[in-house]
Formats: C-alpha cells, structure tokens, sequence
DNA sequence: CCTCAAATCAGGAATGATTCCTAATACAAT
DNA sequence: ATTGTATTAGGAATCATTCCTGATTTGAGG
C-alpha cells in the first residue's frame, strides 16, 4: 500500500461522515502537497473494491466515499445535502435476505428534510 | 403536456422494464424525427420531478428511468446488468417508516448476480 | 379567425465529475 | 546497486447530462 493510499484511507477513516473524493484532495494535499486528484480517485476506487470503505451515489449523480463499507442506509436532507446513517439495520439485512447470497455491493438512500431544515422553514 | 412530452411518457409506460435516456430518445425519433436529446431530457426531468415516473441512479453513474414512480427495490446483475424489481414491497416499507413523513425520494439497489449469470459461469 | 405572450422546442455548445494516458518516480527483491 | 513492477503527477479525454439561443408552437382573448 502506497503512502498515499495509506493516507487517503486514514482521512476518510478520521473523518466523521461521508467526503466527495474533492474533499479527500484538499485534505491529503496538506500532508502531501504534490498529490493528484487522479491519484487520489484510484486510490479510493481500489479501496472500495477491496471492501476497505464504502461509496455512495447521490441524486445529483456524484459520490462521497464512506469510511465503512458496512451495508447500511443513508437518510440525505434534500434542502441542505447532510448525510446521515441509518442505525437501524433491519432494512440491511432483509436486503441481504432478499437479493441472495450473490450480493455484492447494496445501496439504499432516502430523501427527507431534516429536523433542522424542517425547523427553518416552517418558521419562515 | 407538449406532444413531446406525450410520447415520452407513453414510450416510458409501454416499455416492460427500465430505459435510459438515450433509449427513450431511439424510440421517439420514430414517431417524432426532429426530436432532441434535450427535449427527452427535459421531459423525463418533469415527468420525475412530477411524480409521473421513476428514476434510478446506477452504479456506474447513468440513469435509468422507470415507467412507475413507486418506491421499490432493484436488483442488478453485476455481470450482465440486468435490472429486476423487488416485488416485496415491506423494505419500501420500512425506509418509509424510518425516513419519517418528509420522505420525497428514495433508492434501493442491490448488486447480485441473476441466475443466468450464475449458471453461465459454474458451466465456464 | 388573428394576435401576442408564454411555453416549448431543436440543435449544439458547455459543464463537471470521473477516467484514461504517458512519461517519470518509487519500491522490492534478488 | 540493478532490474522489473507498481504507482505517481499532471493533464487530456470522456461522456452523461445540463444549459443556451434563436426559432416554433400553443392557446387564450379579442
């Protein structure tokens, strides 16, 4: 494992929620300033596909990166874009029930309006 | 409802499973020969943002769009790519009850390999 | 029927996230 | 050290999708 996959892997693995692989760039910039967004989207392309972390498609067609590759579902406020994890893994393992032993990657995303967001606009 | 948009929506509903954009369009410019990719963009865009239709955001990033808007399950073979609604609607369900009653939109796809695809590669 | 404003269109250019390419660099093992 | 392999930086290319523009259609009111 190169250093900078070691890196990339570390700030995701810090980092408290989801990062778009933009975000993983700035931040690994800081430690090795000659870094290349190209490196660091093969990097997190590879760490997917060995089951390090996990990936996750927007609406808007983007992806942010996950420091687990745990199947889980993922609740994103439609007015401000926050991403939040479904604790409730019920909905994980029916999936796995349903789609078979030959699963291989799962993705599951509701659209809401957070409670903050919800707060905002029904005072306006 | 333009006569562009029509058609659209009736291509949509008439066809069996899940098209993209591109598809949508090849079969509209045989009724409608100046249509533009554009305009089927466009359409498909209200059609969603109207409730009429479906839209399904795949793994490597393209869209598809689905002739119902209900909320429910798919499963994608890795290998050919075939998509395959989940007909048991209690996942949907439970990602309803979860995601609270500000729910607008939501997505649940699993990667398997369809026993096609399965049988193909044991022979192999 | 006309007319006019608003909506929609066709066509093509622009966008932007992601991937690909190439020559240069680091690494590991002998 | 040296050879072979993997990885890199940097930038060009890709491609689905969106945006832009001037032209066309629509339909409501006179």
């Amino acid at each position: 494992m190169s250093r900078q996959m070691e890196l990339v892997l570390q700030i995701l693995r810090d980092s408290p929620g989801h990062m778009t692989a933009a975000q993983v760039f700035e931040h690994a910039r800081k430690q090795l300033p000659n870094i290349s967004l190209g490196t660091v989207y093969r990097d997190l392309g590879r760490l997917f596909d060995d089951g390090e972390i996990g990936k996750l498609l927007l609406p808007d067609g983007s992806s942010v990166y996950d420091r687990t590759s745990d199947l889980h579902g993922h609740l994103i406020c439609s007015q401000c874009g926050k991403i939040e994890d479904i604790e409730d893994n019920s909905l994980a393992d029916q999936l796995r029930r349903i789609a078979g032993d030959t699963l291989t990657k799962a993705e599951i995303i509701a659209e809401h309006l957070c409670p903050d967001c919800q707060n905002s606009i029904s005072k306006s």
